[in-house]
DNA sequence: GCGGAGATGGACC
DNA sequence: CTAACGGGTCCATCTCCGC
Protein backbone atom coordinates (compact mmCIF):
# COMPACT_ATOMS: atom_id res chain seq x y z
CA UNK A 1 0.00 0.00 0.00
CA UNK A 2 1.37 3.59 -0.71
CA UNK A 3 2.11 5.28 1.95
CA UNK A 4 1.90 8.78 3.39
CA UNK A 5 4.71 9.87 5.89
CA UNK A 6 4.82 13.44 8.24
CA UNK A 7 7.68 14.64 9.21
CA UNK A 8 7.35 17.76 12.40
CA UNK A 9 10.43 19.72 12.68
CA UNK A 10 10.27 22.34 15.70
CA UNK A 11 11.16 26.01 14.51
CA UNK A 12 14.10 26.94 16.00
CA UNK A 13 13.34 24.98 19.37
CA UNK A 14 16.02 25.63 21.65
CA UNK A 15 15.65 29.23 21.13
CA UNK A 16 11.69 29.28 20.73
CA UNK A 17 12.01 27.29 24.44
CA UNK A 18 13.79 30.30 25.50
CA UNK A 19 11.62 33.05 24.70
CA UNK A 20 8.76 31.43 26.20
CA UNK A 21 10.20 30.97 28.81
CA UNK A 22 11.40 34.44 29.38
CA UNK A 23 8.75 36.95 28.28
CA UNK A 24 11.55 39.71 28.03
CA UNK A 25 13.46 38.25 25.53
CA UNK A 26 10.45 37.74 23.09
CA UNK A 27 11.14 39.15 19.51
CA UNK A 28 14.65 39.55 20.15
CA UNK A 29 17.42 37.61 18.73
CA UNK A 30 18.69 34.57 20.70
CA UNK A 31 21.19 32.33 20.75
CA UNK A 32 21.53 29.23 22.97
CA UNK A 33 25.03 27.84 24.04
CA UNK A 34 26.91 25.22 25.33
CA UNK A 35 29.52 26.67 27.57
CA UNK A 36 32.65 24.20 28.02
CA UNK A 37 33.63 25.99 30.87
CA UNK A 38 37.54 26.56 30.41
CA UNK A 39 37.16 30.20 29.68
CA UNK A 40 34.25 32.77 29.23
CA UNK A 41 33.38 32.02 25.97
CA UNK A 42 34.80 29.10 25.25
CA UNK A 43 31.75 26.91 23.40
CA UNK A 44 30.02 26.33 21.09
CA UNK A 45 26.47 27.78 19.38
CA UNK A 46 23.92 24.72 19.93
CA UNK A 47 20.98 26.63 18.30
CA UNK A 48 19.84 30.47 17.34
CA UNK A 49 16.32 31.77 16.30
CA UNK A 50 15.59 33.60 12.99
CA UNK A 51 16.57 37.25 14.07
CA UNK A 52 19.72 35.53 15.08
CA UNK A 53 20.29 33.96 11.85
CA UNK A 54 19.84 36.86 10.02
CA UNK A 55 23.13 38.31 11.66
CA UNK A 56 24.88 34.53 10.32
CA UNK A 57 25.00 32.98 13.68
CA UNK A 58 24.12 29.04 13.14
CA UNK A 59 24.67 26.25 15.14
CA UNK A 60 27.79 24.70 15.52
CA UNK A 61 29.68 27.65 15.28
CA UNK A 62 32.19 28.42 18.10
CA UNK A 63 31.03 31.20 20.89
CA UNK A 64 33.15 33.90 20.20
CA UNK A 65 32.72 33.50 16.38
CA UNK A 66 28.80 34.02 17.02
CA UNK A 67 29.64 37.30 19.51
CA UNK A 68 31.65 39.17 17.26
CA UNK A 69 28.62 38.58 14.82
CA UNK A 70 26.39 40.37 17.33
CA UNK A 71 28.69 42.86 18.06
CA UNK A 72 27.18 45.89 18.34
CA UNK A 73 23.72 44.11 17.78
CA UNK A 74 20.95 43.14 20.68
CA UNK A 75 21.78 39.73 20.93
CA UNK A 76 20.91 37.45 24.10
CA UNK A 77 23.50 34.77 24.66
CA UNK A 78 21.81 31.95 26.84
CA UNK A 79 23.19 28.55 28.45
CA UNK A 80 21.28 25.59 26.74
CA UNK A 81 19.19 23.97 29.59
CA UNK A 82 18.84 20.81 27.60
CA UNK A 83 16.73 19.00 30.54
CA UNK A 84 14.28 21.85 30.09
CA UNK A 85 14.05 21.48 26.38
CA UNK A 86 14.00 17.37 26.71
CA UNK A 87 10.76 18.40 29.12
CA UNK A 88 8.69 20.41 26.72
CA UNK A 89 9.64 18.13 23.82
CA UNK A 90 8.09 14.96 26.12
CA UNK A 91 5.05 17.25 26.08
CA UNK A 92 5.27 17.57 22.41
CA UNK A 93 5.47 14.26 21.57
CA UNK A 94 3.04 13.14 23.05
CA UNK A 95 0.26 15.42 21.03
CA UNK A 96 2.51 14.57 17.64
CA UNK A 97 2.38 10.62 18.83
CA UNK A 98 -1.92 11.15 19.09
CA UNK A 99 -1.74 11.62 15.24
CA UNK A 100 0.11 8.53 14.37
CA UNK A 101 -1.60 5.53 12.35
CA UNK A 102 -2.24 2.50 15.18
CA UNK A 103 0.53 -0.06 14.91
CA UNK A 104 -1.18 -3.09 12.99
CA UNK A 105 -1.95 -5.96 15.19
CA UNK A 106 -1.39 -4.22 18.46
CA UNK A 107 -4.04 -3.96 21.73
CA UNK A 108 -5.23 -0.69 21.84
CA UNK A 109 -3.91 -0.51 25.75
CA UNK A 110 -0.30 -0.76 24.36
CA UNK A 111 -1.04 2.73 22.36
CA UNK A 112 2.22 1.44 19.95
CA UNK A 113 1.64 4.16 16.88
CA UNK A 114 3.51 3.97 13.71
CA UNK A 115 5.36 7.03 15.38
CA UNK A 116 9.24 7.75 15.22
CA UNK A 117 10.84 10.29 17.50
CA UNK A 118 14.30 11.22 15.71
CA UNK A 119 15.58 14.32 18.07
CA UNK A 120 14.72 15.98 20.17
CA UNK A 121 12.75 18.22 17.95
CA UNK A 122 11.87 16.06 15.24
CA UNK A 123 9.66 13.09 14.43
CA UNK A 124 7.97 11.16 11.63
CA UNK A 125 4.42 10.16 11.72
CA UNK A 126 2.84 7.36 9.73
CA UNK A 127 -0.51 7.93 8.69
CA UNK A 128 -0.88 6.11 5.46
CA UNK A 129 -4.15 4.40 7.68
CA UNK A 130 -6.36 7.95 8.45
CA UNK A 131 -5.66 9.51 5.04
CA UNK A 132 -6.23 6.08 3.02
CA UNK A 133 -4.17 7.84 0.42
CA UNK A 134 -5.59 11.09 0.41
CA UNK A 135 -3.21 13.97 0.11
CA UNK A 136 -6.12 16.45 0.63
CA UNK A 137 -6.72 14.77 4.26
CA UNK A 138 -3.24 14.16 4.99
CA UNK A 139 -2.45 18.26 5.06
CA UNK A 140 -5.40 18.60 7.21
CA UNK A 141 -3.92 16.63 9.82
CA UNK A 142 -0.52 18.45 9.20
CA UNK A 143 -2.71 21.54 10.08
CA UNK A 144 -4.81 20.13 12.69
CA UNK A 145 -1.14 19.15 14.43
CA UNK A 146 0.08 22.63 13.65
CA UNK A 147 -2.98 24.08 15.37
CA UNK A 148 -2.73 21.93 18.58
CA UNK A 149 0.70 22.63 19.11
CA UNK A 150 0.65 26.35 19.14
CA UNK A 151 -2.43 26.22 21.35
CA UNK A 152 -0.94 24.05 23.89
CA UNK A 153 2.83 24.94 23.92
CA UNK A 154 2.74 27.88 21.62
CA UNK A 155 5.10 26.76 19.48
CA UNK A 156 5.34 26.94 15.85
CA UNK A 157 6.46 23.85 13.61
CA UNK A 158 7.18 23.01 9.62
CA UNK A 159 5.98 19.64 8.48
CA UNK A 160 6.77 17.81 5.06
CA UNK A 161 4.41 15.35 3.73
CA UNK A 162 5.35 12.84 1.49
CA UNK A 163 5.29 9.02 0.35
CA UNK A 164 8.30 8.26 2.81
CA UNK A 165 10.65 9.66 5.49
CA UNK A 166 13.21 11.30 3.03
CA UNK A 167 10.65 12.90 1.03
CA UNK A 168 9.20 14.33 4.27
CA UNK A 169 12.33 15.36 5.75
CA UNK A 170 12.86 17.03 2.84
CA UNK A 171 10.16 18.90 2.60
CA UNK A 172 9.55 20.12 6.06
CA UNK A 173 13.30 21.60 5.32
CA UNK A 174 11.32 23.47 1.95
CA UNK A 175 9.23 25.98 3.79
CA UNK A 176 10.47 27.34 7.02
CA UNK A 177 9.36 28.40 9.88
CA UNK A 178 5.59 27.44 10.19
CA UNK A 179 5.32 25.65 7.27
CA UNK A 180 3.38 23.25 5.33
CA UNK A 181 5.11 21.44 2.13
CA UNK A 182 3.26 18.55 0.35
CA UNK A 183 5.55 16.56 -2.05
CA UNK A 184 3.06 14.08 -3.72
CA UNK A 185 4.93 11.31 -5.66
CA UNK A 186 4.43 13.20 -9.10
CA UNK A 187 5.99 16.30 -7.81
CA UNK A 188 8.91 14.21 -6.10
CA UNK A 189 11.60 13.80 -9.47
CA UNK A 190 11.40 18.27 -10.16
CA UNK A 191 11.49 18.60 -5.95
CA UNK A 192 14.71 16.80 -5.33
CA UNK A 193 16.36 18.46 -8.90
CA UNK A 194 15.85 21.14 -7.25
CA UNK A 195 17.45 20.62 -3.87
CA UNK A 196 21.04 21.84 -4.39
CA UNK A 197 23.34 18.95 -3.43
CA UNK A 198 24.96 20.50 -0.45
CA UNK A 199 21.22 19.96 0.99
CA UNK A 200 20.39 16.61 0.42
CA UNK A 201 20.02 14.11 3.21
CA UNK A 202 22.88 12.39 4.04
CA UNK A 203 25.65 14.88 2.28
CA UNK A 204 27.91 16.36 4.65
CA UNK A 205 31.35 18.44 3.98
CA UNK A 206 33.06 15.49 2.98
CA UNK A 207 30.63 13.42 0.30
CA UNK A 208 30.23 16.68 -1.13
CA UNK A 209 34.09 17.57 -1.66
CA UNK A 210 34.16 13.70 -3.11
CA UNK A 211 31.34 14.05 -5.52
CA UNK A 212 32.53 17.87 -6.53
CA UNK A 213 35.92 15.79 -7.68
CA UNK A 214 33.79 13.71 -9.72
CA UNK A 215 32.24 16.71 -11.66
CA UNK A 216 29.08 16.27 -10.10
CA UNK A 217 27.61 19.45 -8.86
CA UNK A 218 23.70 19.22 -8.43
CA UNK A 219 21.22 16.75 -7.48
CA UNK A 220 20.33 15.63 -10.93
CA UNK A 221 23.96 15.23 -12.34
CA UNK A 222 23.81 12.92 -9.33
CA UNK A 223 20.52 11.22 -10.57
CA UNK A 224 22.11 10.54 -13.70
CA UNK A 225 25.83 10.11 -12.90
CA UNK A 226 26.90 6.63 -13.88
CA UNK A 227 26.71 4.10 -11.56
CA UNK A 228 29.73 2.08 -12.11
CA UNK A 229 32.07 5.16 -11.41
CA UNK A 230 30.46 6.65 -8.57
CA UNK A 231 30.58 3.05 -7.35
CA UNK A 232 34.34 2.78 -7.83
CA UNK A 233 34.67 6.30 -5.97
CA UNK A 234 32.65 5.46 -2.88
CA UNK A 235 31.83 1.99 -2.48
CA UNK A 236 28.92 0.43 -3.51
CA UNK A 237 26.00 0.59 -0.19
CA UNK A 238 27.36 4.59 -0.57
CA UNK A 239 27.27 4.67 -4.41
CA UNK A 240 23.65 3.33 -3.73
CA UNK A 241 22.09 5.02 -0.77
CA UNK A 242 23.56 8.21 -2.49
CA UNK A 243 21.56 7.57 -5.97
CA UNK A 244 18.68 6.42 -4.20
CA UNK A 245 19.02 9.82 -1.98
CA UNK A 246 18.90 12.41 -5.07
CA UNK A 247 15.96 10.65 -6.51
CA UNK A 248 13.86 10.70 -2.98
CA UNK A 249 14.35 6.89 -2.91
CA UNK A 250 13.58 5.75 0.27
CA UNK A 251 11.70 2.39 2.18
CA UNK A 252 12.42 2.84 5.37
CA UNK A 253 9.93 2.46 8.03
CA UNK A 254 8.24 4.90 10.58
CA UNK A 255 9.28 3.04 13.97
CA UNK A 256 10.86 3.69 17.06
CA UNK A 257 14.65 2.60 17.54
CA UNK A 258 16.34 0.97 20.40
CA UNK A 259 19.18 3.13 21.82
CA UNK A 260 22.05 1.40 20.72
CA UNK A 261 24.33 3.36 23.04
CA UNK A 262 24.71 5.69 25.84
CA UNK A 263 27.50 8.37 26.20
CA UNK A 264 28.34 11.64 27.89
CA UNK A 265 31.73 13.57 27.68
CA UNK A 266 33.24 16.65 28.27
CA UNK A 267 35.51 19.37 28.21
CA UNK A 268 38.53 19.55 30.81
CA UNK A 269 39.23 22.16 32.67
CA UNK A 270 42.40 22.47 30.90
CA UNK A 271 44.65 20.30 28.72
CA UNK A 272 45.78 17.18 30.87
CA UNK A 273 47.82 13.89 30.35
CA UNK A 274 47.56 13.09 33.81
CA UNK A 275 45.44 10.12 34.43
CA UNK A 276 44.24 10.85 38.15
CA UNK A 277 42.44 14.48 36.59
CA UNK A 278 41.47 12.63 33.86
CA UNK A 279 39.29 9.65 35.50
CA UNK A 280 38.10 12.06 37.66
CA UNK A 281 36.58 13.34 34.91
CA UNK A 282 35.49 10.29 33.39
CA UNK A 283 34.22 8.95 36.93
CA UNK A 284 31.88 11.87 37.43
CA UNK A 285 30.20 11.54 33.65
CA UNK A 286 29.53 7.94 34.12
CA UNK A 287 27.60 8.37 37.16
CA UNK A 288 25.29 10.04 34.32
CA UNK A 289 25.41 7.18 32.08
CA UNK A 290 24.37 4.88 35.07
CA UNK A 291 21.67 6.84 36.33
CA UNK A 292 20.21 6.28 32.09
CA UNK A 293 21.39 3.10 31.99
CA UNK A 294 18.99 2.02 35.52
CA UNK A 295 16.14 4.01 33.77
CA UNK A 296 16.27 1.94 30.40
CA UNK A 297 16.87 -1.14 32.69
CA UNK A 298 19.41 -1.83 30.49
CA UNK A 299 22.60 -4.02 30.41
CA UNK A 300 25.35 -3.41 28.38
CA UNK A 301 28.77 -5.49 27.14
CA UNK A 302 31.14 -2.91 26.35
CA UNK A 303 32.57 0.02 27.21
CA UNK A 304 34.53 2.80 25.31
CA UNK A 305 36.53 6.03 26.23
CA UNK A 306 36.60 8.78 24.14
CA UNK A 307 39.36 11.19 24.25
CA UNK A 308 39.94 14.15 22.18
CA UNK A 309 43.20 15.60 22.49
CA UNK A 310 44.13 19.50 22.31
CA UNK A 311 44.62 19.21 17.94
CA UNK A 312 40.13 18.47 18.50
CA UNK A 313 41.45 14.62 16.83
CA UNK A 314 38.82 11.92 18.74
CA UNK A 315 40.47 8.67 19.24
CA UNK A 316 38.02 5.78 21.08
CA UNK A 317 39.42 2.57 23.41
CA UNK A 318 36.81 0.08 24.30
CA UNK A 319 36.52 -3.09 25.78
CA UNK A 320 34.28 -5.60 25.53
CA UNK A 321 33.03 -7.56 28.62
CA UNK A 322 31.04 -9.52 30.65
CA UNK A 323 27.17 -8.53 30.98
CA UNK A 324 26.61 -5.66 33.28
CA UNK A 325 24.52 -2.68 34.42
CA UNK A 326 26.72 -1.33 36.74
CA UNK A 327 29.38 1.11 35.28
CA UNK A 328 30.71 2.08 38.50
CA UNK A 329 32.28 -1.55 38.89
CA UNK A 330 33.62 -1.46 35.44
CA UNK A 331 35.67 2.13 36.03
CA UNK A 332 38.85 0.18 36.57
CA UNK A 333 38.57 -1.19 32.63
CA UNK A 334 38.32 2.66 31.59
CA UNK A 335 41.10 3.31 33.83
CA UNK A 336 42.96 0.50 32.33
CA UNK A 337 42.17 1.67 28.69
CA UNK A 338 43.50 5.59 29.80
CA UNK A 339 46.79 4.49 31.17
CA UNK A 340 47.61 1.94 28.01
CA UNK A 341 46.73 5.11 25.71
CA UNK A 342 48.86 7.16 28.08
CA UNK A 343 51.58 5.30 28.00
CA UNK A 344 51.37 5.23 24.33
CA UNK A 345 51.01 8.94 23.78
CA UNK A 346 53.30 10.72 25.60
CA UNK A 347 53.09 13.47 23.60
CA UNK A 348 49.48 14.71 23.20
CA UNK A 349 47.15 16.32 26.18
CA UNK A 350 43.59 15.88 26.41
CA UNK A 351 41.28 18.81 26.33
CA UNK A 352 37.47 16.95 26.00
CA UNK A 353 36.92 13.34 27.20
CA UNK A 354 34.26 10.89 27.50
CA UNK A 355 32.67 7.72 28.24
CA UNK A 356 30.16 5.22 26.58
CA UNK A 357 28.76 2.26 26.96
CA UNK A 358 27.14 -0.10 23.81
CA UNK A 359 26.25 -3.86 23.62
CA UNK A 360 22.96 -3.85 25.12
CA UNK A 361 21.41 -7.25 25.80
CA UNK A 362 18.39 -7.76 23.94
CA UNK A 363 15.60 -8.18 26.97
CA UNK A 364 12.68 -6.10 24.97
CA UNK A 365 9.63 -8.35 25.43
CA UNK A 366 7.66 -8.91 22.11
CA UNK A 367 4.78 -7.21 21.40
CA UNK A 368 1.70 -9.24 20.18
CA UNK A 369 2.22 -7.38 16.95
CA UNK A 370 5.84 -8.70 16.31
CA UNK A 371 4.87 -12.74 16.55
CA UNK A 372 5.32 -14.14 13.32
CA UNK A 373 1.83 -14.73 12.19
CA UNK A 374 0.42 -18.29 11.88
C1' DG B 1 33.44 -16.73 4.31
C1' DC B 2 31.42 -15.13 8.77
C1' DG B 3 31.03 -13.55 13.28
C1' DG B 4 32.54 -10.40 16.95
C1' DA B 5 35.64 -7.02 18.67
C1' DG B 6 37.99 -2.75 18.21
C1' DA B 7 38.76 1.48 15.87
C1' DT B 8 37.79 5.24 12.56
C1' DG B 9 35.08 8.44 9.96
C1' DG B 10 30.96 10.84 8.23
C1' DA B 11 26.61 12.71 9.12
C1' DC B 12 22.79 14.93 11.60
C1' DC B 13 20.70 17.69 15.33
C1' DC C 1 44.14 40.48 12.49
C1' DT C 2 42.74 35.73 12.80
C1' DA C 3 40.84 32.19 15.03
C1' DA C 4 37.94 31.06 17.93
C1' DC C 5 35.33 24.94 18.75
C1' DG C 6 29.78 21.03 22.22
C1' DG C 7 27.71 17.05 23.19
C1' DG C 8 25.03 13.14 21.71
C1' DT C 9 23.66 9.43 18.53
C1' DC C 10 23.62 6.38 14.45
C1' DC C 11 25.69 3.87 10.83
C1' DA C 12 29.17 2.11 7.56
C1' DT C 13 33.62 0.37 6.91
C1' DC C 14 38.10 -1.56 7.79
C1' DT C 15 41.19 -4.72 10.16
C1' DC C 16 42.16 -8.49 12.85
C1' DC C 17 41.18 -12.88 14.60
C1' DG C 18 39.19 -17.42 15.51
C1' DC C 19 36.29 -20.74 13.58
Amino acid sequence: MARIILHVDMDSFYASVEELRNPDLKGKAIVTCMFSGRTKDSGAVSASNYKARELGIRSGMPIRAAKSLAKGKDVAFLPSDREYYWEVSSRVMQILRSYADQREGVSRRLQSMAFEQVSVDEAYLDVSRKAKGDWVKARKTAESIKKEVLEKERLTCSIGIGSNKLVAKMASKAQKPDGLTVVKDSEVRGFFENIPLSKLFGIGPKTLAGLEALGIKTTKELSEHDFKELEKALGSRKAKDLQDTSLGIDDSAVEEKEAQQISRMATLKKDSDDPKEIMEKIEELSEDVEKDLKEAGLHYKTISIILIDTRLQMQTRSRTTIESSSLKKNLDIAGELLEKFLSGNHESKLRRVGIRVSGFSQRKQRTLGEFPKA
